[in-house]
DNA sequence: AGATAATCGAGACGGTACGTCCCGTCTTCCA
DNA sequence: TGGAAGACGGGACGTACCGTCTCGATTATCT
């Protein structure tokens, strides 16, 4: 994310572009990076101060401004690191199956550990527009597009009307999880994945 | 919702028990509110200043901090005074037509300036819970109960199956428009709600 | 020095151009002030730092900032205001004891707390030719004019030759005092003005 | 000044206490002391930074604090390595002549190219301790106990009182010199000296 | 009319955090 | 081993705002 690092060099004679000067230590961009997650944890992205992070973190101030320009910068590089928005991407050809596992998996994350990173994300990206993209990134992207192809899938078999939006289908799902965490400030018991793959595919 | 005005009247046809000493000055009022929406579009929350909008709306920094105590209170009351979430609440005894109607006013709720507004609000409703109630009261709560209304009443009619999840239908259409606004960062256009509605309901 | 401040206003209905706002607290001003002394004696001039003269004085750095634009102004005003270089301008028409007596009270300034202070300014000096005049008019210039007075007088009435050059002769005993104290960096003991007197007037 | 350094000779029975590896550069030992020197004129002591001295100097950090502990002592290298007071120390047994010689010289030195470095030197000498040894060493050691020994042999002579106090009238000329650049800030014309002379030897 | 009282704009207050610069040390690779 | 390069933890710099607190002046209601 930050920075470059000697890119190997894979044969002879190469190169390696190994910058001088001594190298950057992975321990601080450890420390620091857990320091800026405990702190968006526990004083949210507009009380979290750099100060801070770097005292805890055991590390000057310098050393943090060295690798990125500001919060938003650290922060869009903790959780792209850190954050393990976990869904398995299953494809066993039943769609109902597929998307239940999905949602379920999804579901899990919001009610688990990631739920708490994930909206404060979500809050910070309206207001930050660079954290957008990288929200994109981590949470969406690859997801939104095998559900998509899980729809389309199954619409091909048949299995769904040839005239299904399958757009639509496909974030009707996550749309309503989202909806439940960030609208309702509820998201729900365990059951809700089941409540929506029954609504959807009735 | 800053403040106790005028606390009812005692008697019976009160004389308007008017506190003594100045009034407070409705003219700074509009001008600070005034100056905070420019500056949460101008800046974003997190960098807009109370320095800045004092200075912008010609009034001290005390005369601010009378009517409010901080920079999310003033944004709170700004949008929701300024903010005029517009979704006529129409009920013809036709579902398709009335959730079409409610879910086009919503999408151009969304397109048109109150889309950063909601946008910008549901972000400060992470950070300051007691925000929440402020949120669901404009933006949700009535909608969401004609709309459980309206599918519960086509659910009764035999429009709809008996087994009909009335609460995550009622909400799916909202969802999507929501999920588009703020997941996809892009509202879609104007057809967005019929595909909805088209595929919600088939 | 460091400002303005409300100029009287000698007549009747003067406008009187008081600054608007808070006024600027003294007890600040002598607070920093006596603060910026303790640091400039106990850690020197490059030694010391604002944040701790802040610190010390129970002031916000803003606060500092407000009044001076940076350490050496303080110190300039630090010294100009409390540096009382206390020194009688005798004439009893005995030159020889006048001499000793201002001599006496040169000494006894510099031995004393004024010592380092005038030392310090006469270092600041050369950085900031600005405070030239201000070190001329707070330790030197009426102090010379008199003793170059007791010379030209002692010349007139015969008690000195008429070729003397009264302007060197009046110069040594302080030149000498300010030699001992800014090259041989030793004020010596309360017997050098003695010493001085009776090696010039012998 | 700061170190040892392989001395000289390289055959005959020399053991050659030559340090193994590689020897310093004294190119780097240049760049580094004229850059010190121009910084020390162009922001003064205070202003100056190692820092921009090594990049000026096209030099590491480490290989400054490899000869040298800190500013000072750099700062003093540089000064008593190109500085030269140039004052010869004549003996004619004339005292009227060796110090008229001398304080000519010394003024000269002062209103010269050297006066800059001398006055600024001293000015720093006060806010920083650790240079007052060195500039004692440089500047006045050896040129006051000349003089010294020139009075004490005058004295010895007859040609002064058996009374006088010789270390004063030693310092009193180059204390008037010094007062006139430090206190008046006019070292005075070439006649200076001359009129000292006249004055103290009448 | 005068007293009382809350308001107003202005701006200073003690603080916290910012992002930059430099300190003196340490760590890398190259000569 | 010394050299240039540059990162390290630390700390002060001067600035921007925070939310609070005076100021003198203004504008109301209540004697």
């Amino acid at each position: 994310m930050s920075e470059v690092r000697a890119s190997a060099g894979e044969r002879a004679h190469a190169p390696v572009p190994r910058r001088a000067g001594r190298p950057r230590s992975e321990e601080a961009d450890c420390a620091i990076l857990d320091a800026a997650l405990d702190a968006l944890v526990e004083d949210g992205y507009g009380g979290m101060s750099i100060e801070r992070i770097a005292a805890n973190a055991g590390v000057g101030k310098a050393t943090i401004y060295r690798r990125w320009r500001g919060k938003a910068e650290i922060v869009v590089d903790a959780l792209s690191r850190r954050a393990c928005f976990d869904v398995p991407l299953v494809d066993t050809g039943d769609l109902r199956a597929d998307l239940l596992t999905t949602l379920r998996a999804v579901h899990a994350n919001m009610v688990g550990v990631e739920g708490p990173l994930m909206a404060a994300f979500a809050a910070e990206k309206f207001r930050y527009p660079e954290l957008r993209e990288e929200f994109e990134r981590v949470f969406v992207a690859e997801r939104r597009a095998h559900l998509r192809a899980l729809v389309a899938a199954a619409v091909e078999r048949g299995e769904l009307p040839a005239d299904t939006d399958v757009e639509l289908l496909a974030d009707a799902g996550p749309a309503l999880l989202w909806h439940a965490l960030t609208v309702r400030s509820d998201p729900g018991d365990a059951s809700l994945p089941d409540r929506i793959v029954n609504q959807l595919l009735r």
